[in-house]
DNA sequence: TTGGCGAGTGCACTTGTGTGCAGTGGCCAT
DNA sequence: ATGGCCACTGCACACAAGTGCACTCGCCAA
């Protein structure tokens, strides 16, 4: 048609005129189970369709539930972050609602900043991937009717839900992994960021090889990537007697690790060295790796969070916890002798 | 307080009658420029804090622009586009607009689906990064006054704006870099998915070793993924006279093809087997692989799309080339004899 | 003293929806 | 013929903001 379009987005209103009914018409020819006759229903879709009418959610999200749910994440280049979002994006866009991604830095400033941002844009519920926001804004989010989904973070936060994963017995069964593959000098090479989860992982491995009488070394290189594993090699072999054996946090420290092990050190991996990984990123099943390792069920994770959403009343105040699954790959010895 | 808050976010109005002052006078407080007296805004702030308020972005939305910004984006979890949704949602965060991602399959349909979410959520932009909208969905945006970004797509497609990189230079480069290396019989390795940016680095690749004289092997064994470049070694070092140079059209595929080339070929690189890849993935880094690749220029082309929003003016039917840099590393020899 | 000016305030309208309520018209049974 | 019922329609309000316009009030100059 030649409508001399004015841009910018056209209203019920308009429509309405187009097709000769009253607004409500057209209001609730977009309404699922709105009384409407079946003629007066094709004159509005044609007259629609004609103009190019969509449904403004921002409006309708003024009355009653705006359908948005805010995904505050930091590091999304890491391979387990990738799909944690876009796990979470895919499920929540099958449940009917809407994803606003906020991209922070994992400080707890910033991440508060994030949660701001949330209530300004009137979210439903906020997933938290990454940081700890603070206690009293989730008091306000919860206030405003905001449900607070915290996912692999710190314990308890008064109100808000709390997804995670079994990192105790990841850290124990490591250790046992290790043991059993006849290993006798352990090293833990972990990360200078403190999260939860990872220090979780860290104390457990710790105090099964603490009951076991086997001293462990730990090596921190720097943040939770892939260089700070490579770096590691370094520092632990340039050490007196060197382990045989290492549980790495994270899988990406681990493929770290195994690289510059191999490259620098001429290590066979698991000849001379055994490793363990933790998430399963999909790096790890590549044949330069064939790690061994832990898998997070995210999509039964975000599962969750989607029934969260839709029985709000199931989830105040809950901490619920997800079993990694052991992954088995080459980068252990099977057993001893 | 103890205020018995009724659930639900906190209005102006509320916020107003605890102030004891007018409705109007909320708003002009948080209104930058706006002409309130120093007493009146700090009544306001102080009822608001209280009270746990915070602006309806959706309501301003109403009247003027929304400030989302809508990412269509398939494959997520592939690092190349990992980092892409990080560094888009970063550079629009701090241009002040809010980023909603839609995941969605690459196919025309679901696209279309996705973009017609767009206009219903009002967002001021729609920025497409995987699959291509029909023609004819992008003018019903551009009719509402949206703009429409389209990234690594399809040429031109009416009303548009276009961002790519230059894909005919890496495959001529890559062509002529596999021959300085002294590589006699060339492989090309690509996907089963057409894009229109793998097709133009395949015919460029192609064209060049044409004009040459040098024939080239190509193999596409399945969609854009490390184990289709896994498999494709297979069907490579199968045939009767195998490469001895691989362009492979992305670092994916690559590094499928390396870890399976010298995994169960034996073969070495860049000794037996030089190889070339696209994208400079983060894991093409990694010690493991040292591939030599080129790199798309990320942020910069973030920044455009930042500057196309600042200034809708300038972005009408617009196709804008980004040069791809090469990254040398140890995938290639150097140069022949 | 009075006119003018400027800062500050509030009313009322705007944006695009969904929906309660009242009203209309048609159809069927009595 | 008429009362009752039901499907459909439209008015008007609510939602949460921003803002133009009119109004008040204090202060200063003529």
């Amino acid at each position: 048609m030649s409508d001399l379009k004015t841009p910018g987005f056209v209203s019920a209103q308009t429509v309405a005129e187009r097709a000769g009914v009253s607004r409500s018409a057209v209001s609730r020819t977009f309404t699922a189970g709105a009384s409407v006759s079946e003629a007066t229903r094709r004159k509005v879709l044609e007259a629609a369709d004609a103009l190019g009418y969509h449904v403004n959610h921002l409006a309708r999200g003024l009355r009653e539930r705006s359908n948005i749910v805010c995904l505050v994440v930091s590091d999304m280049t890491t391979p387990i972050r990738a799909r944690m979002v876009d796990v979470m994006t895919r499920k929540l866009q099958a449940a009917g609602r809407i994803t606003m991604v906020i991209n922070t830095e994992t400080d707890t400033e910033s991440v508060s900043t994030a949660l701001r941002q949330t209530l300004n844009y009137r979210a439903d519920a906020t997933v938290v991937l990454s940081g700890t926001p603070s206690a009293s804004l989730i008091e306000t989010c919860l206030a405003n009717g905001q449900q607070v989904v915290l996912i692999n973070r710190d314990e308890q936060l008064s109100g808000s839900s709390n997804l995670g994963v079994d990192n105790a017995m990841a850290g124990r069964e490591a250790f046992f992994l290790l043991r059993r593959a006849g290993c006798q000098r352990l090293g833990l090479i972990s990360s200078t960021a403190r999260t939860a989860s990872l220090v979780e992982r860290e104390t457990v491995f710790l105090a099964a090889a603490a009951a076991a009488g086997v001293e462990v070394a730990v090596t921190r290189a720097g943040p939770t990537l892939y260089h700070s594993g490579a770096e590691a090699v370094r520092r632990v072999f340039g050490r007196s007697n060197s382990p045989d054996g290492v549980f790495c946090v994270t899988d990406l420290l681990a493929l770290g690790f195994m690289d510059v092990a191999r490259d620098e050190f001429g290590l066979r991996i698991p000849r001379d060295l055994c490793i363990i990984g933790f998430d399963d990123i999909e790096q790890a099943g590549w044949s330069a790796y064939r790690l061994t390792t832990f898998s997070q069920p995210q999509e039964a994770m975000a599962d969750q969070v989607v029934q969260l959403l839709l029985h709000p009343q199931t989830a105040s105040s809950r901490r619920i916890v997800f079993e990694p699954v052991p992954v088995w790959r080459q980068s252990v010895r099977p057993s001893a002798q």
